[in-house]
DNA sequence: ACCTGAACACCGTTCAAGT
DNA sequence: ACCTGAACACCGTTCAAGT
């Protein structure tokens, strides 16, 4: 990873090292990697939403000109499938020690990962156009491990994974574009009750408004696992 | 609706009614309409995909101009909106007679919804982004009083749909979008062999080669309704 | 090995104009 | 009320060229 430098010494630096970077002379950025393209991109993602990230501006944030990408990059595709698994880099700890809370660890696995697609919201709609990056087959082996340990039968862990796996995106998905709208949901409701007696049931309980979308979460699961590996 | 014509006709048509259609007498193609842009959007989604999907071709593919369709429609992002809801209209029968088997018919709703969904893959992918139209709300109203007669108490109203909607959504996304690319499944199979070693639990429970998606569903769902409304 | 600008074939949408 | 073409400000990517 490129260290941070301060605007003035890299200045000097830009004026005396003329000949030691000789290919990048008319800019203070450091020089274009991989990492640093995906680290931009995500910034970008964070920033300005799955229609902010361009080639075009992505080069101008990294300082380089926009075919300059194309080297350590196949295409814009990649790029998204790079932020995706960039951000679904598992940080936890892959094994804690003697564990014996078996369903409590495929629980933290669960919501670490729905944790860390709402710490991006994009991820979440983008992710069912993606190819699996080896950050999220991690995730399912961990996923794979834990239920094992569970107590999981070998003959039902497929589907018993793919279930949790369904749940979790389609929470965290539901859950991402959501809640980036606030007032819209209260405009929704109005709207539902201005057409007053089409929609009586979801109207009188204020389905769209409720925003309990982590106790449901939880919830939720709770009933999955009870299914999937009876205590 | 537009009622459909056979060419000659609708070529005879043209050349004596030239007083009667004056604003469109070069084509043959019946007038512009909101639901003619729709079902045609739909008609290039389902044959081209998302990135299909293009102002232009939407045009030509109507036999007008371009900018022809901001009459009937505020600017894309309302074709899509226009476009998904109008492939989750609810078709099935609203009110079984009588029925007492309660449990079946959450389950009936939910496959007909993600039947619904997967004979357009491209509405899975397509339903986080956008806003809610009639017809999911529509399918929503449904759910929540097929659940009130299935015996779910009114506090536990919106957990339950919402759980449901974000198991359905997952399984559907999920299948969507890895159910396009068979073979690529196979090559993610093989790549995680050759990875050897790094994911040892998914690549032998043959993780990625399972598609047994309906089957799964169904299991999940039915440990669902367990946890939601205990039989 | 790495970076670049010009050029191509597209986009969505505004606007002023037609009937 | 409905349709249109020209024009604008963008896109992603190919290519041939630079160091």
């Amino acid at each position: 990873m490129a260290a941070k430098r301060s605007g003035a010494q890299s200045k000097r630096s830009q004026r005396i090292s003329g000949t030691l970077q000789p290919t990048h002379a008319a800019s203070d950025e450091p020089a274009l990697s991989r990492e640093r393209i995906v680290a931009t991109a995500v910034e970008l993602l964070d920033a300005q939403g799955l229609d902010g990230l361009t080639m075009r501006r992505l080069a101008d944030r990294l300082g380089s000109g926009v075919m300059s990408l194309y080297w350590h990059v196949d295409n814009k595709e990649d790029v998204f499938d790079l932020a995706l698994d960039s951000v679904l880099e598992y940080r936890g700890p892959t094994q804690t020690v003697e564990s014996q809370d078996w369903r409590g660890d495929v629980v933290h696995v669960l919501e670490d990962w729905r944790t860390s697609m709402l710490r991006h919201p994009w991820s979440a709609s983008l992710l069912p156009r993606r190819a699996l990056g080896p950050n999220i087959l991690g995730r399912l082996e961990l996923l794979s491990k834990t239920l094992s340990r569970a107590g999981v039968a070998d003959a039902d862990l497929n589907v018993a994974i793919w279930s949790l796996w369904n749940y979790v995106m389609g929470a965290t998905i539901t859950r991402a574009s959501f809640d980036l709208s606030d007032e819209d949901r209260a405009a929704a409701q109005q709207r539902l009750e201005r057409l007053s007696g089409r929609y009586p049931a979801i109207e009188r309980s204020h389905l769209l408004l409720d925003d309990d979308w982590d106790g449901a979460f939880r919830k939720g699961l709770d009933f999955l696992l009870d299914g999937l590996a009876p205590r």
